[in-house]
DNA sequence: CTAATTACCTACTAAGTCAATAGGTAATTA
DNA sequence: TAATTACCTATTGACTTAGTAGGTAATTAG
């Protein structure tokens, strides 16, 4: 299930994308427009630079801007980053935890499938779709 | 995101369902079978019987068998009765809370749309397709 | 009739996650 | 040099999850 954290982080982006600009967008700004805690916004943001989904640049003037264009966004890259898991159950998908009935599981095949019809969905979404 | 609990009780359906009888099917057993402790297991069937999916009987010989047909079983309807929710963000599917963004959420939609994919497919599964 | 079996009931706990806050330091620019 | 902004670490309270514990009530085999 899809956190508030996640959520944000899609308010966050698509914030930035709207402002359609090259300067930095200041989280101070996105706070007042989204309602987000500036210092919550932090921890977010962090993991998107980290990923190289987002550039920061400290000082007056400074924030955030994207490293390239909204359309080359698909949703699921940036949920991924601030989820803890994007899979429908914890045995399947990237960060799949072994299961110890896996050879008995009659049900393994269908979250699998389930799984990628979620990511696929999520892959061909743009952040672009959402301007 | 599907739960243990979610886990156990197809489990649990998958295997009163399998033994292919009118007969009751003991809690010891499936505890036996499945490795899944049988406290917890009470706790899962209970609600199973209080929706009418399957019913319970005391004393020797007792246990649970189905209501109707595995092909009658759609994996959703089972579901939902153990996880908390089954939608993938709080604010759509069944039990949704109401969002103070509502207004203003440009992903909303989405969330709607992929949420209805994945509730049709889990109802069109059939419990009869893990037999 | 009695003992075994089984469902059925309530409460508890330890660990983990989530959303958010708090109080700083480092870098940059007007 | 003062304001602004990113960047860093730690903490909190509420909640959920998986599982345990210790019973009572109903039913049936012998």
């Amino acid at each position: 299930m899809i956190s508030m954290r996640g959520r944000y982080v899609l308010a966050l982006m698509i914030d930035i994308a709207e402002q359609n600009t090259d300067n930095y967008v200041a989280l101070k700004d996105i706070e007042k427009r989204q309602g987000i805690s500036k210092k919550y916004l932090e921890a977010i943001v962090k993991k998107l630079v980290d990923a190289g989904l987002l550039e920061g640049i400290s000082g007056k003037n400074g924030g955030y801007r994207l490293t390239k264009k909204p359309s080359k966004y698909n949703i699921y890259e940036i949920l991924k980053l601030t989820e803890t898991s994007l899979s429908i159950v914890s045995c399947v998908g990237e960060k799949a935890i072994a299961c110890d009935r896996k050879n008995t599981c009659k049900t393994c095949s269908m979250w699998k499938e389930l799984n990628d019809i979620i990511r696929k969905y999520l892959q061909k979404k743009k952040l672009s779709e959402f301007l």
